[in-house]
DNA sequence: TGGCTCGTTGCATCCTCTGCAACGGCCATT
DNA sequence: AATGGCCGTTGCAGAGGATGCAACGAGCCA
């Protein structure tokens, strides 16, 4: 709607690429030298682009201290984490947290016992929309209407043989995913890795995030996760009661 | 120097106070709500804020993305990073990995053995840059004036009776680091935790990066801690030597 | 029902952003 | 050492877009 805006934003995801100087940041922008530059200052003054050694440019840190608190006003990571927490000790395996926002389903949270290092690496990077559990339960709860404009407007890339295939397919899924209250993802991301989900609703019952758990079929089958689902679901619910229960508005 | 984008980037860290409605952004920003509206929807189609459901906005999702892009690129993190783990599977304390830039310190990794929950819950946060062992090490680096200019802005919160006072004792510090090649944090932060570091070169000798490993004195005292100096260094000269390696430019 | 607040829209005015051209520093080439 | 090319930077005049105003409309409460 701001045609000064809109170029300067434009700037960062080119950014996020790679490095960049002065003259490629002006021919992707398709903009003079001149105004690249007035852009990219205001970006640097605000922290989001730094300028390195070699006067290239790339994202600056401000970047991550505004991601930060950003997570940090997400109430229900706060209240869900020790409960995911709880969860992982007992049963050891990976536990998601996600949340739906703007057409994107991104992890917010995440525990994973046997493997620690880089444990944030996926928290933000957005969730394979069509077959994940927690994008199941996400999109699940909203209305007809606006499942059917997001199945329709969504790729279904073939992850693997039984990644979701088209919009039909996904919209069936959510709807036995509606209704059941819980959902799965049996070897549709990856061949080899089986999940269970279930969602976290708030005081109106709209569901305000989704949690799962993953293992490899090589640890437990898709049965022997399963018989967990009482439990992913019970902190679930747990989950709901505190997000519930402390919500002011 | 663009006043549009100007604008429209202060609404950022203003959004990260907490959600905010359009009359309030328009009177923070001093501007017309037209013009505050306008902004916001511009930030809005970019995902940088969003609009929930009382109709408030706040920061948005595609913040995550691009501030994990942004630590994507910084290449000394992806070289660090096994050497990193390598070094807590060794002596199991925590370990931190660190960049200077614009007249900040931030983690960029972090390796816990113990406690993996909320890893990334520091990565992006800024160090408390006067005391710090990591901060020591990047801004002894710079030059003089530079040194100079920056321990005289800075503020000098006493955290403990060993915080470092004021600029003069920074300087002063920042000279001996310089000399010595490593540097400690000997209860400047917080009382009970002490921190040895190592800087990390790039191919023109500049620090690129610095190294710390924390351990609460309860477990090591300091002496303990001192002792393992040599396989910090050897670590952080190990990273060195690989990122100076690859380097095309 | 009426009055209030808040978000939204269309529009004329004026500001500010834009692109041009010229400068200067840096590097490589001869 | 001199030259040419490349890239970032600056000042400026013109034009295009951002701004604030005023009016509308939706939601809420009394």
């Amino acid at each position: 709607m701001s045609q000064t805006v809109d170029r300067a934003l434009s700037i960062l995801p080119l950014l996020a690429e790679g490095p960049a100087d002065l003259g490629q940041v002006a021919e992707r922008l398709d903009v003079h030298k001149s105004t690249a530059l007035r852009l990219l200052r205001t970006l640097h003054e605000h922290g989001l682009v730094y300028r390195q050694s070699d006067q290239r440019y790339r994202l600056g840190a401000r970047l991550f201290a505004l991601a930060q608190e950003a997570v940090e006003n997400l109430d229900v990571r706060e209240i869900a984490h020790p409960h995911l927490v709880e969860l992982n000790s007992k049963i050891g395996h990976t536990v998601h947290l996600a949340v739906y926002e703007e057409n994107e389903v991104l992890y917010i949270d995440k525990v994973e016992s046997r493997y620690p290092v880089r444990m944030y690496s996926r928290i933000g990077k957005p969730v394979a929309i069509t077959v994940a559990a927690v994008a199941k339960l996400l999109l699940a709860d909203l209305s007809e209407p606006e499942r059917r404009a997001i199945a329709e407007k969504l790729d279904y890339p073939q992850y693997t043989p039984r990644s979701t295939p088209d919009a039909a397919a996904f919209l069936k899924e959510l709807t036995v995913v509606r209704e059941q209250g819980w959902a799965t993802d049996l070897g549709g991301h990856e061949e080899s890795i089986n999940c269970i989900g279930a969602p976290i609703r708030g005081a109106d019952g709209r569901v305000v995030a989704a949690m799962s758990v993953s293992a490899p079929s090589v640890v437990v089958t898709a049965d022997e996760l399963l018989t967990l689902l009482p439990v992913v679901r019970r902190t679930a619910d747990a989950i709901s009661r505190e997000y519930s229960g402390n919500a002011p508005t």
